[in-house]
DNA sequence: TTGATAGTTCGTATATAATCGAACTAGAGG
DNA sequence: CCTCTAGTTCGATTATATACGAACTATCAA
């Protein structure tokens, strides 16, 4: 694994993006990173299996929405807020909003 | 069917909203009613079935989404916007506001 | 080169969701 | 009461997601 494709934010569907979003595993992972602004994998997988973990980033980097970088035997994510809050104005911010 | 029940949107969590939200057949019912104000199921089936629409109408009022109103023969379908606008904020703006 | 660490991929089991026909229910009107 | 219409419920099928162990890959460090 060189480095990871990531899709065109205009190729993402809302429907796509709210998917992604509509899942707690997935959702507690994008606001760690909207905190923490980069974190590994490892780093927010709170006791679950790597396996699931990696299958829950495939689905967030596939609805454009965290951006995967590979530094050493790490791999560090970061939210792709610029370019969804200009794919889907608002939506991040509501989302990340919202209390428990 | 004398009435339906309507959750409380204290009771409605974030992750139930999205998904009903991320679904395509859905999504087109809450931006025709977002546009029409009100409608029966009939009016915004595109031609699928019945018992197909009555399963996403059930989602749509599980997730707080939409109000159904029983008028005769008819059932009335409207957004709750204000309520849901004041559980999480902007998030329907940001839902409607995407283009394609 | 060996070992440790971080994460992926594969395969499979299980759960959840979507689709839709058929039978049913409720209200309106003759 | 009969019938039409609008929508629900049931049940079965199929599709899509989730979960996770096991085997694999890549990088780093000794």
């Amino acid at each position: 694994m060189r480095n990871y494709a990531h899709p065109d934010l205009a190729d993402v569907t809302i429907e796509h993006a709210l998917h992604a979003l509509s899942d707690p595993v997935r959702l507690d992972i994008v606001r760690q990173l909207d905190r923490a602004g980069e974190a590994s994998c490892a780093a927010l997988d709170g006791g679950r299996p790597k396996s699931s973990m990696s299958h829950h980033f495939r689905v967030l980097r596939s609805a454009g929405l965290v951006h995967t970088r590979i530094a050493g035997v790490q791999h560090m994510n970061t939210l792709r807020r610029e370019e969804v809050d200009k794919r889907f104005p608002g939506l991040l911010d509501a989302v990340l909003g919202v209390m428990g």
